[in-house]
DNA sequence: ATGAAAGCGCTAACAA
DNA sequence: TTGTTAGCGCTTTCAT
C-alpha cells in the first residue's frame, strides 16, 4: 500500500525527522470527539455546526466531549471542503495614517462579530504589493475589501471572473460586478472652495495626491470646480502634487509657496498633508490663518488637537467601514448584487480658516 | 454509493440552488495544470513547489500550462495537507494607537517578504476579545505574535501545549515557551526620573495605565525607583491611572493635578496620553515646560509635532517588529527554542521639558 | 435521528 | 525522473 504516514505540521512528528522542538500532542479531531461522545463523525458535526437536527441527548454528549477535550475546528478542512474560508481579505495603502487606521479598526471589529478573520495587507502604496496581494487572496479569503491606489482592471478582473465577491473602498474603481463605498470627494472639494473663498482667500494652492488616487483627482476637481463656480481665474489656483503624508504635506507646500507666494489658501487633500503643510508654513513664517487659510480632509483625530486647529472635511468613516462590511458580507452570504454608495462629507470648521 | 456532488464555495452552483449570481468559472486546479501540461499531478506538484527534482522540460511546460489557465493554489488544501497555513496571527490592542499601527505595518512587511499572510485582530484591550481571537486562530495560523493586554495563562496555555509558536510583544508575558520581544520599560522609568528631577521637577505625576498592562507597571516601578534613588520623597510622588489613549492622558491629568495641584513634572506612559496631558494642562492654564514638565514614551511621530514637541522615551519599534518577526518565523519553520530579546530604549529630549 | 463513506485539492510516501 | 495513490479533517449526500 501507498499512502502518507507523515504527521504534518508544526505538532511532534512521529517519523525520524523529528525536528519539531515544540512539546505537545496531534490537535484534537472530530472524530477524537466523535468516539469520546460515542457518536458518528456526521453526527457529531452536524451537533457542532447544527446544519441538520439532531437529538438533544447526542447534542448535550458532543459538547461535553468537544469542551472536554479541548477540540478546535481544523478550518483549512472546513474551507477545503466548503470552500468557505471565513476570512475576508482587507488590502489597504497606509495603516499608519489615522484615518486608514479608523477603518481597519471597525473593519476588523465587525467583521469579527460576523464571525470573519481578517487577512490584512499594508501595501505602502506599492502597486505590484496590490497586485500580489490580491493573487495570493484570491484562494484564501471568501471577500476582499480593497483600498486601491493603483486600481489596476487586470489585476482585479481575474477575481472577479471567479466571482470573488469584491468592494471597494475609499479609493474608487470602477468595474462591472465590483462594489464600492465612497465619500463624495468631489462634493468635498467644491465646500473646501467655498469655504476658502468665504474665509478670505484670494490666490488659492492645492496640495493635490499622486495621480493613481482617485480621491485626489476627484477632491482636486471638485475644487477648482467650486473655485471657477465663484469667478476664481485658472491663474489664481495652482496646484502641486504630493504624498498624503505629514511629510508630503511639507514637502509640497514648500514646492507650492516658492512657486507661487501670492498663494493665500490651500486646500490639502488629506489631513496629514494639511498639518504638514501648517507646520511647514509656520516654518517658513506664515501664520495660519491669518497669512495663509489651511483646510483639510478626513477629519482624523489629531486635526482637532493641533495648533490651529485644523478646518477639515469629515468622512463619515465608521458608517463607511459599516456600509463595507455589510455590503460585502452581503455578497459572500447571500450573493446579492454589487452596490455602490457615496457618502456624503461635512465641513467642520476650525481656528485654520478663521481669520481674527 | 455515497459521495458528495456539492460544488461548494462561491463559484456557480450547478446543482438547483443556483443562488449564487457571480459569474465565473470554478477554479483551475493542480489537475487541470497536469492534464493541460500532459504530466503526472504530482510532477505538475513538485514544478511548481520545487519539493523534488523535476525535469527541465516538465518544469517548462507545467509553468506555460499554470500560466495559462491562470492557476491559483488552493492554500485550504495546501493548508490541510501540510499541517501549514502560511498566516501568522497578530493580536495587538489598538492600531489606531500611532506605536502599535507603526508595529503593525513592519510586520505585515516583514511576514509578507517571508510569504506569510497575516491575519489581524485588534482586541480594543478586551480580555474576552484576546481569548476567543487566541482561540479561534490555534487552527488557521502557524504562529502568533501578542500584544497582550491581558496575560492570561489559561489562554495561552493550551496553544503552547499543542506547539504553536508564540511570541509574546511589547506587553510582556511570562510563560515557559513563549518568546518575547520587548523594551525595556523599567530602564525606561527610570531614564524619565532622572531626566525630570535634572529638569527642575520637584513634585512628580505619574499617569500610568491599567493594571493589567506591564508596560505600565514596568514603566511606574521604574519611575518611581528612579525618583526614589535621587532622593525624593513618596510623598512627592503621585499615580494616577489612565487608558493609553489622548483622551485617557487629558482625563489623567485633570484627576492628578485636580487632587495634587502642586505636581509640576509629569511623566506618561504613552505619548498617546503625554500629549493629551499636555492639551489639558493648557486647558487648565498651565504652561508646558514652565509650569509643568511633561515626559512621554514611545516616540510616536506626532511628539515632534505638536507644540511644544514632547520629550519622550523611544522605543525601537522597527527593530523589535524585525526581531518579532524573525523570532516567530525561526520558531515556525526552524523549530528553535524561544527567547526573549529586552531593546533599550532612548531619552528625546525636546521642548516640553526643556524650561527657558 | 443516525451512520457510512465520498471527496474537496493538495503533498508526500511509495513504486517504477 | 516520473507516476500512482493515500489521506490530511471536515461536510454532506446517501442509505438506513
Amino acid at each position: 500500500m501507498g499512502g502518507s504516514s507523515a504527521t504534518p505540521g508544526w505538532w511532534p512528528e512521529k517519523g525520524p525527522g523529528m525536528k519539531v522542538v515544540a512539546p505537545g500532542r496531534a490537535p484534537v479531531t472530530l472524530k477524537d470527539v466523535a468516539e469520546h461522545a460515542n457518536v458518528s463523525i456526521s453526527t457529531a458535526s452536524n451537533a457542532l455546526t447544527g446544519a441538520r437536527k439532531v437529538g438533544a441527548a447526542s447534542i448535550e454528549k458532543v459538547l461535553r466531549s468537544a469542551a472536554e477535550l479541548g477540540y478546535q475546528r481544523n478550518e483549512a478542512a472546513r474551507s477545503l471542503r466548503t470552500g468557505l474560508s471565513n476570512t475576508l481579505g482587507l488590502v489597504i495603502p497606509d495603516v499608519t495614517n489615522p484615518f486608514w487606521a479608523g477603518m481597519v479598526s471597525a473593519i476588523e471589529r465587525l467583521a469579527g462579530e460576523a464571525g470573519f478573520q481578517v487577512s490584512l495587507v499594508n501595501t505602502e502604496f506599492a502597486p505590484q504589493r496590490e497586485t500580489a496581494a490580491l493573487a495570493r487572496l484570491v484562494t484564501s479569503v471568501d471577500g476582499v475589501l480593497l483600498f486601491s491606489t493603483n486600481p489596476d482592471a487586470a489585476a482585479v478582473q481575474p477575481l472577479l471572473d471567479l466571482g470573488m465577491p469584491m468592494v471597494a473602498v475609499d479609493e474608487r474603481f470602477d468595474l462591472e460586478g465590483l462594489g464600492g463605498v465612497y465619500s463624495d470627494n468631489t462634493g468635498g472639494g467644491r465646500l473646501a472652495a467655498e469655504h476658502l473663498v468665504d474665509a478670505g482667500g484670494t490666490v488659492f494652492g492645492m496640495l493635490g495626491g499622486p495621480g493613481t488616487l482617485t480621491t485626489a483627482a476627484e477632491r482636486t476637481a471638485g475644487f477648482t470646480a467650486g473655485l471657477r463656480e465663484r469667478g476664481i481665474d485658472v491663474d489664481r489656483i495652482h496646484t502641486v502634487v504630493a504624498p498624503y503624508s505629514f511629510e508630503g504635506g511639507r514637502e509640497g507646500v514648500r514646492r507650492l509657496l516658492a512657486a507661487h507666494p501670492d498663494v493665500d489658501a490651500i486646500f490639502a487633500c488629506t489631513d496629514n498633508q494639511a498639518i504638514g503643510a501648517t507646520f511647514e508654513a509656520h516654518d517658513l513664517g506664515r501664520v495660519v490663518p491669518d497669512d495663509l487659510l489651511v483646510c483639510g480632509f478626513d477629519d482624523i483625530s489629531w486635526s482637532s488637537r493641533i495648533s490651529p486647529s485644523l478646518t477639515t472635511l469629515r468622512q463619515d468613516s465608521a458608517g463607511m467601514a459599516s456600509r463595507a462590511v455589510e455590503m460585502l458580507l452581503d455578497l459572500v452570504t447571500a450573493g446579492g448584487s454589487p452596490e455602490v454608495a457615496v457618502f456624503p462629507v461635512e465641513l467642520i470648521e476650525r481656528d485654520s480658516t478663521r481669520r481674527r
